[in-house]
DNA sequence: CGGAACTTTGAGTTTCCTCAAAAAATGTGG
DNA sequence: CCACATTTTTTGAGGAAACTCAAAGTTCCG
């Protein structure tokens, strides 16, 4: 599933199962990674609500969404009072987010960043019901273009924490054996989720 | 005025005149800058959302804002579905933004990374209706924690936007003397903001 | 006028980057 | 199951970008 930049049918859309991610390039090319999308987010609001969308959208694992018509919304807002406090809801989540990965790309260290990333995608991982695998599948690509390092960088970094025990790399794939230990390294403390809206 | 992460009585606000921004800080003292907040901005969604405010807000000048009670959100969901599209429009439109600053901050130069924000800047005091002013009223520190650079690499770096005759500083502010030469060296094509609701 | 905040400069250091190439894992077709 | 192409991970070396430290100018404000 790619959805490009730019796409003038922006689409709205939740994700049922799979991961995804979301993504901006610059015109030479470099890629910046914004966001994952996990089960139970609602992606391409804003595209929505604006007209363009002007973010890329591209799955990690097999993906199965559930896709909203765009004129749909204004009838959303007028009749279901609930169910659009949770859509901005839902907003309000993602930029909570993305406050986080910016200060994350702004002020921590390569090591940090490292650390927080896998275990904020753990703990996003865990809260989207994915109990059962400790498997994150992205790349070292995606890691380097999420926290804007190269991928030599990012290799030797994530080495660093493999060193230290708190993660494994295999398969395509970040195993995160000690949690607590990324969120010691990032000086993070972890998600501060309560209960949350399903659409 | 300055409105202190953590703060329990999460305040939701439109600002109404002058200048403020949201911010992060990590435990040691860096700060990362997330948005800059100007008249018509609706700040702290997320915190009145959720519960508790999870950034921090600080005036650059003497602000007015317009302030809600976070209790009549449902309310307004409930009765007026026109405005509540229009809160969400203003969030979906911050979160553009935070897009944006991510691309900038994960993976533009440092001089690139300068251009784009005076221009960002330059372009929403425009449009937010500040259109005699070309002064955006921050200092270089401010720019170095939106940036992520050090204060000392940030002077350098602003330096050479001034000899090359795109920008002016002075009186802790800054002057956009070319705002199409600082998207050129931004690589950035500009704002694509349509009309806008005002809350 | 004096103190504080802000801007500027220089020097040396660290972090991160690019280039290049090898090693390992993965996927494909026979 | 094997041979081969492709993608991903790993390593080394040298260079560029950005950082820290330190200090001197400047401007602002009471």
């Amino acid at each position: 599933m790619i959805l490009s930049e730019g796409s003038h049918s922006a689409q709205l859309f939740t994700v049922l199962s799979g991961w995804a991610f979301r993504f901006k390039t610059l015109e030479d090319g470099r890629r910046q990674i914004l966001n994952f999308c996990l089960p139970g987010d609602l992606v391409g609001l804003q595209g929505s609500i604006i007209g363009v969308m002007d973010h890329s959208v591209e799955a990690l694992t097999p993906t199965v969404l559930c896709v909203f018509q765009r004129d749909q919304l204004g009838e959303l807002f007028k009749n279901h009072p609930g169910l659009s406090f949770d859509v901005t809801w839902l907003a309000s989540r993602e930029e909570r987010m993305l406050d986080e990965n910016l200060l994350s790309v702004g002020r921590r260290s390569a090591l940090e960043r490292a650390a927080y990333l896998l275990a904020f995608l753990f703990y996003r991982a865990r809260g989207a019901g994915l109990i059962g695998s400790k498997r994150i599948p992205i790349t070292q690509q995606h890691v380097a273009d999420t926290l804007g390092l190269s991928i030599v960088h990012t290799n030797k970094t994530l080495r660093k924490l493999s060193e230290g025990g708190l993660i494994r790399w295999h398969d395509r794939a970040c195993e995160v054996l000690d949690p607590d230990g990324l969120l010691k390294v990032a000086g993070w403390h972890g998600p501060t989720e309560s209960k949350r809206p399903l659409i």
